[in-house]
DNA sequence: CTGAAAGCGCTTACAG
DNA sequence: CTGAAAGCGCTTACAG
């Protein structure tokens, strides 16, 4: 059996508080009495219970990552598990833990989140996903638990980590007006998304700013569960010939974009957003830095759980800027 | 705050033991009193605090899983995620809950496996990795904690969940055989993996069986960063005009062998493995099955963790079966 | 700077 | 079929 801190004490000679303080490392307590206690734990290898400890301290240092439903393409992105790299690099910094959930439809998946809350085996969770009105996000709110979404969020009143995707559009298409470019596509996934709009958005405005008339002959959006193919189909439908260059709002799109170009053998350069190395011959591409989105949104998290320690309500709203890589 | 147990007693007039039974649904309790103590814990919305279970009952219903290193191409693998869906599926069937800890090197990561044993915070171990002398097996085993490792295990002691790969290799070979084609090429990724050896003795296994010579000439291992650019580079070491199909051990491998091919326009039958649909124009694949995997590790890790209660120590190896899937 | 006491919210024998 | 008591292993005021 393992030792617990009662034997701690005895051997050192103190009170089992005294013990706690010492781990704690609190400063009231005499460097001899550290020493002393520090010798005895590592003499009866002790580790504290962290159950014993959740329940009388009400803290746990567990987050809970909340993922989406089991059937969401989200498993197939490298976001995954590059934003889980991020999470967990600074969590164990911090010594926290991790707790996911996951499950095959919404129900499972709230119930796997109440047991989360109710309980009290985590001190807050990230939403690695969003959508408008999720029941699961609606339980945390109704609970007051804290928590933040990672991505574009749909209430105003929730915290989130997530990228600059207007600046993004901006960026992509500023990269290729200063080649001197004029007539540049742009090519997006499903026009309903907030991340498809945004970066639409920033290619405007990026025209916009450099005087550059805004043609919607250039502009396609597509959807679809075969992004590749419709967007291999949009591009018949586009004038190629007076084009100069493309920007693709993800690499699925930049795929058929690229497979359709291939093909025709039309040489034009491509700009995508991925969160890794595409395993495409892409001109350039922005880097959404999928590992500092989950590195910012642990520690705002851990942020808005320290808030709550002081009744404070905050919501906060990140913005993390991504890179531009050309080859 | 939350109602406690206590709260539920006073409210159904009964003990707070008899609440315990009636949560755990003993059949020494009459319909009567359970009847009454449900609808007390409905009326206060009661929810068991886990972490005092656990401290007094000994056991979490929380699984660890190992990941490797954060530098691991396993997280370019959709073979993470599938199996994590499987293995998540099967948990929550249970009312398991998930803890997964992972860092960049082996020292956080060998701190993050012990503070979930030594805190008591999971109830058994699954490793999603396998390499000689690991020092986070060690320590589980050092510390007599049910574990099991999902792929090929090194020690013979060590209870595993795995592919037949040997097997697999067999049947993709066979594939190939039964259309009549007697030239039939191997290609696979790194020598020194076991995954590699096993489908290279299931492709020679094939061969032997239909009386088919075993040529060297036809075979090529490649190793490592960019797989398919070493692996495109042995098709031109190949005697390809003499041969009528492919055998490739994985995708990676697969992407080299089809961009020569496309390139050279050669056609030439290619079969390989994967654990989702590949986007790739293969003739088959076989699907490893990553899914029943992940289910079936949770399954036996439960058994696992019941064994060690009765003091059985069991050591289990299960194969799980392939499909072979043609277009 | 340190200890004794009380308690976190459960469950598990024991007893009837 | 049910209850009273003890205890799981910690931490937190309180007191000195």
């Amino acid at each position: 059996m393992r030792a617990t801190i009662k034997e701690v004490a005895k051997l050192a000679g103190v009170s089992p508080s005294t013990v706690t303080r010492v781990v704690q490392d609190k400063s009231t307590i005499s460097d001899e009495t550290k020493q002393k206690v520090r010798a005895a734990m590592k003499a009866l290898d002790y580790h504290p219970n962290l159950n014993a400890r959740s329940l009388v301290s009400q803290f746990t240092q567990v987050i809970g990552l909340v993922l989406p439903d089991d059937s969401d393409v989200f498993y197939q992105n490298p976001f995954f598990p590059t934003v889980l790299r991020g999470i967990s690099q600074v969590a164990a910094d911090s010594d926290y833990a991790i707790q996911i959930s996951t499950g095959k439809d919404e129900e499972g998946r709230l119930n796997a989140v109440k047991q989360m809350i109710y309980g009290k085996r985590v001190d807050g969770l990230i939403f690695l996903y969003s959508k408008p009105n999720d029941p699961l996000v609606q339980f945390a709110i109704d609970n007051d638990f804290p928590f933040l979404i990672l991505g574009k969020a749909v209430s105003p009143f929730v915290s989130l980590v997530d990228n600059d995707n207007i600046q993004g559009g901006q960026d992509a298409t500023n990269y290729f007006i200063k080649k001197g470019y004029k007539n540049i596509g742009f090519l997006a996934g499903n026009k309903e998304l907030v991340v498809s709009q945004d970066r639409f958005q920033g290619y405007k405005k990026a025209l916009h700013e450099a005087n550059i008339p805004y043609n919607e002959k250039l502009v396609k959006f597509s959807f679809g569960f075969l992004l590749e193919d419709t967007s291999y189909k949009s591009m018949e439908k586009l004038p190629i010939e007076n084009m100069e260059a493309i920007v693709t709002s993800d690499s699925l799109v930049a795929e058929g974009v690229l497979q359709y170009l291939t093909e025709k053998q039309i040489h034009l350069p491509v700009i995508s957003f991925d969160s890794i190395k595409p395993r495409l011959p892409l001109t350039a591409y922005i880097d959404i830095n999928a590992l500092e989105l989950g590195k910012e949104s642990f520690r705002t998290l851990q942020q808005i759980i320290s808030d709550q320690k002081k009744n404070q309500i905050i919501c906060y709203r990140k913005l993390i800027p991504h890179s531009i890589i050309t080859h």
